[in-house]
RNA sequence: GCCCUCGUAGCUCAGGGGAUAGAGCACCGCUCUCCUAAAGCGGGUGUCGCAGGUUCGAAUCCUGCCGAGGGCACCA
């Protein structure tokens, strides 16, 4: 059982609301622009940017909204500052009691406001017998940490893992295989530490060379992806051996990563074959597909390319092949018609910001995308080398995902190692793991999606500014606080007066609930990282300021609530962020 | 050619209509008989790319320009 707890400041806007509504009716409604201030706990900006419309001077209706700003208990005191603010300040105790109520709700006292909705979310979507690299990392995290907070808010999440497991590549590789059964590439017969897609990578080059030097065996392969296509049986058990393996090797990565997806999440494209002759019967029969040259397309009404001509999504090849234009149309219809989703999102590159408006416009043409629906392109930016170039190895290669995170742990274990030479080996270990993954997980995560970012491993780690070791730190000496005092179960006193710094802690505390539907609302997850980095410095600003364990009671009581409270904010927050946060470090 | 994204301190980035534009890094100094110094405190930085416009108020919204990156049919 849950008990919701307003934030504060939506609390004061409710009031300020009702003062408008009281000293000028014709203007309830009005945005009370309540925001945190510097000069108080609140400010309302709401005398300025309605004077006009109540035709009058900002002072006198900031006079008149102050003397209808009626103290219900909720305002301690109100001030009129400038050319029109309300500086709003709340009593001690009204503060205590809302970190009171928010310490002893399981939820922090977060509303579940996303309840109802139904979020599909595409991310990560590597590819069948390829070996995951950077390009996946950002979609893997993004997706997966907006996974996390939407389904805290109550959304009901499906998550998509749109593999790249069909297309003709997989004829050479099958027909290769076939012709080489002495080859090893499954993971019971590789040695530790290889994975399948590792050894599958390889394999299909080797069966692309061959596809290129010898015609015959070409031809076999061709016949090798009609038999495919036509579902012959030994073929196709080849083929999802290959996808189950390749699908193992991903699963390492997501457990070392500590995303949520499983293999139940899986969806690929294969997934949607039997879908796209009906797709395409549609869009035909609505007259939305066309001919042209033989090939099927839609013609975008919105995007025009270099010839001024309408720019096609390719529904059908002229081989009388799909391509993922068609796929990409076919999730659309079965995520809104068949999963019934409210909300879809596509954790893709930047880059395919023209195909999704493109998929959006036809799936509204078609009447599947519903003005009640909200499909959305979630597109995030590059990542690049310190260079400032796209990221790639010493020799222009990508860069395989599992190098990186060993990367970044060893890096993270010698600083650890640097740091606290006592740790035995094994807990050294386990640290620099959740430092490692953490702090590249952090790095993607705390700035804006859309740009690109520069992938510096030194930075990331490095245990000061806006990283995630920082915060999993912050946390870890609060929780050996708590330790030290015997981690008590503490209640507040609300009679006690608050110090400035626990009161610019008490009040970032309160605000957890906002950022994670901010969250929500932009897509954005480097809002949460930005409020648990203030908070975490709003809590060392406290932890300088006051004495804890030293304190008198009630006074040691109500910080080590504060400590409580912050601890748990703190480990929430980093868990919907997907980092892990340990004991001590 | 058209479209999209970005341009904020030396560097990496927040801030996306409200009071003097903020952090971190880097640089210099200070603070551990005191709850984790992997920390904190102090020191000073800005033509918010440029120019117009809207507004009581613009880094923020609009228009144009400049610069960087990306995209524009049978690869995803």
């Amino acid at each position: 059982m849950s008990n919701q707890v307003l934030p504060l400041l939506g609390r004061i806007a409710d009031t300020v609301s009702r003062a408008i509504a009281e000293v000028r009716p014709e203007l309830a409604g009005s945005d009370p622009v309540v925001r945190r201030s510097d000069h108080a706990d609140f400010q309302s900006n709401a005398a300025l940017a309605l004077a006009k419309s109540a035709r009058t001077k900002p002072p006198e209706l900031a006079e008149a909204l102050t003397t209808a700003l009626d103290v219900d208990g909720l305002i301690a005191r109100v001030e009129r500052s400038g050319p029109g603010f309300l500086n709003i300040t709340l009593p001690d105790r009204v503060i205590w009691n809302q970190l009171s109520a928010r310490l002893t709700d399981p939820r922090l006292g977060v509303s579940a406001r996303d309840e109802g909705q139904r979020v599909v979310i595409d991310y990560s979507a590597p590819n069948v017998a390829k070996e995951m690299h950077v390009g996946h990392l950002r979609t893997t995290i993004i997706g997966d940490s907006l996974a996390r907070v939407l389904g805290f808010l109550g959304a009901d999440v499906i998550r998509r893992n749109h593999l790249g497991d069909w297309g003709t590549q997989f004829g050479m590789l099958i027909q290769y295989l076939d012709e080489h059964p002495e080859v090893a590439w499954h993971h019971d017969e590789l040695d530790p530490g290889t994975s399948a897609v590792s050894a599958l990578d390889e394999l299909y080059r080797t069966a692309r060379a061959a596809f290129e030097a010898d015609p015959e065996f070409a031809d076999r392969s061709r016949q090798r992806v009609v038999a495919l296509q036509s579902g012959d049986p030994s073929t196709i058990a080849r083929w999802k051996d290959i996808v189950a393996e390749s699908e193992k090797s991903f699963h390492d990565i997501y457990d070392r990563l500590g995303v949520l997806l499983t293999s139940d999440d899986s969806a690929g494209e294969s997934t949607y074959n039997d879908l796209l002759d009906d797709v395409v019967t549609e869009l035909t029969d609505r007259g939305l597909a066309v001919d042209s040259d033989g090939a099927l397309v839609v013609l975008s009404e919105e995007v025009t390319g270099p010839d001024d001509t309408p720019v096609p999504l390719m529904v059908r090849k002229r081989d009388g092949g799909y391509g993922y234009d068609t796929t990409d149309l076919a999730t659309i219809r079965h995520r809104i018609r068949d999963l019934a989703a409210t909300r879809l999102l596509y954790v893709t590159d930047a880059r395919q910001s023209l195909h999704f408006q493109m998929i959006f416009e036809a799936a509204r043409r078609a009447g599947w995308l519903t003005d009640d629906v909200e499909a959305a392109h979630v597109p995030y930016g590059t990542v690049l080398g310190t260079d400032g170039r796209p990221f790639k190895t010493r020799s222009g290669g990508t860069v395989r995902l599992m190098d990186l995170l060993d990367d970044a742990v060893a890096r993270a274990h010698t600083v650890v190692a640097d740091k606290n030479s006592e740790l035995p080996a094994a807990e050294l270990d386990r640290i620099a793991e959740q430092a490692g993954i953490g702090a590249v997980k952090y790095a993607d995560l705390s700035s804006s999606r859309v740009k690109d970012y520069v992938f510096d491993i030194d930075r990331m780690v490095s245990f000061t500014g806006n990283t995630g070791v920082y915060l999993q730190y912050a946390h870890a000496r609060i929780r050996s606080i708590l330790r030290k005092a015997g981690d008590p179960d503490v209640s507040i006193d609300p009679g006690t007066e608050l110090q400035p710094a626990e009161r610019a802690l008490a009040l970032e505390l309160d605000a957890y609930g906002t950022a994670l539907t901010e969250v929500s609302d932009n897509l954005e997850p480097h809002k949460l990282c930005g409020y648990l980095y203030d908070l975490a410095r709003d809590f060392t600003s406290f932890y300088e300021a006051c004495p804890v364990i030293n304190a008198e009671e009630p006074l040691r009581d109500n910080r080590l609530a504060l400590c409580r409270l912050t601890a748990r904010t703190l480990r929430h927050g980093l868990d919907l962020l997907g980092i892990s946060a340990p004991e001590s470090m």
